[in-house]
DNA sequence: GCACACAGTTGAGGTTGTCAACGATTGAGC
DNA sequence: GCTCAATCGTTGACAACCTCAACTGTGTGC
């Protein structure tokens, strides 16, 4: 068996998880009373620094004026504030309020939830599975 | 380190390769000129049976009516058919086109594609990968 | 027959996302 | 200093997505 039918498979498997991870998602949105979108911005958001909002448009790979939108409803909903920007006036400091930090905290807490089946694992095969992901993937991670 | 600490460490890289992952669907989805939900409409639909609505909405978790825009759309661009079903007069049978079928295997194999980091594994690495997450998730996968 | 459940549709309303255009601000070059 | 291009956030228009409630047909159990 070559390698790019063991990757293939393999990848299948992945892409399996996936698709049960994308269901799980909006259920913990909506159980935070956020959408989906709020949520990838909140997790993006610094609790300890202020975000710019061309820097998050960038991260989540959209268009300023949709940052616009999503940021203007998570602080209508008192979980953010824009605040001027002291050296650069074109821009807005994102800062969380005391109540964003808690629920962004609230939604890492359920992310990081690990699904059974990886509970359920040996811890030998946890530092297997760490491993393998961590070689894969190591060019993203940064020396 | 007990079995939890390992798993929530094996998770956070996990929940980092979806990222990517779901960085990725757009992509493919616009370049083959669809919307996110249309692909997985697509995806769910089968080139070989006539496929219900309502059992979309329950494999996607969405309502009803939402399946009806979704495959109105599809529906527009020639992609699928709603055919009457014999047996039951109330549901109807989705069926693909020609071109529907053409367009969900470009889609199938555009995900199938692993990306660099598993492909670049060795072949027993890739053994191990899946051997693991078959275990983890032999759950779903039935007997 | 009749009440009830189910499949799909419709319309209202909110969110997400893109695009083009704009005002304000910055920074570089002259 | 001054002009000019680039950048940041916003706005308005528009399409898609998504949920909810209500509705029409249709099957099913009593």
């Amino acid at each position: 068996m070559g390698p790019l039918e063991g990757a293939c498979e393999a990848w299948k498997l992945l892409l399996r998880v996936f698709a049960a991870e994308r269901a799980r998602l909006p259920a913990i949105a909506a159980e935070l009373g956020l959408s989906e979108a709020q949520c990838l911005v909140l997790e993006h958001l610094d609790p300890a620094a202020p975000v710019l909002m061309c820097r998050l448009a960038e991260t989540l790979d959209c268009d300023r004026s949709n940052i616009t939108g999503i940021v203007g409803r998570l602080e209508a909903r008192g979980l953010v504030e824009r605040r001027p920007n002291a050296s650069d006036r074109r821009v807005k400091n994102l800062v969380l309020t005391e109540a964003g930090r808690q629920q962004r905290r609230r939604l890492l807490d359920r992310l990081a939830e690990p699904p059974a089946g990886i509970r359920a694992l040996r811890p030998e095969e946890q530092k297997t599975l760490q491993a393998i992901l961590r070689r894969a993937f190591a060019a993203d991670a940064g020396p």
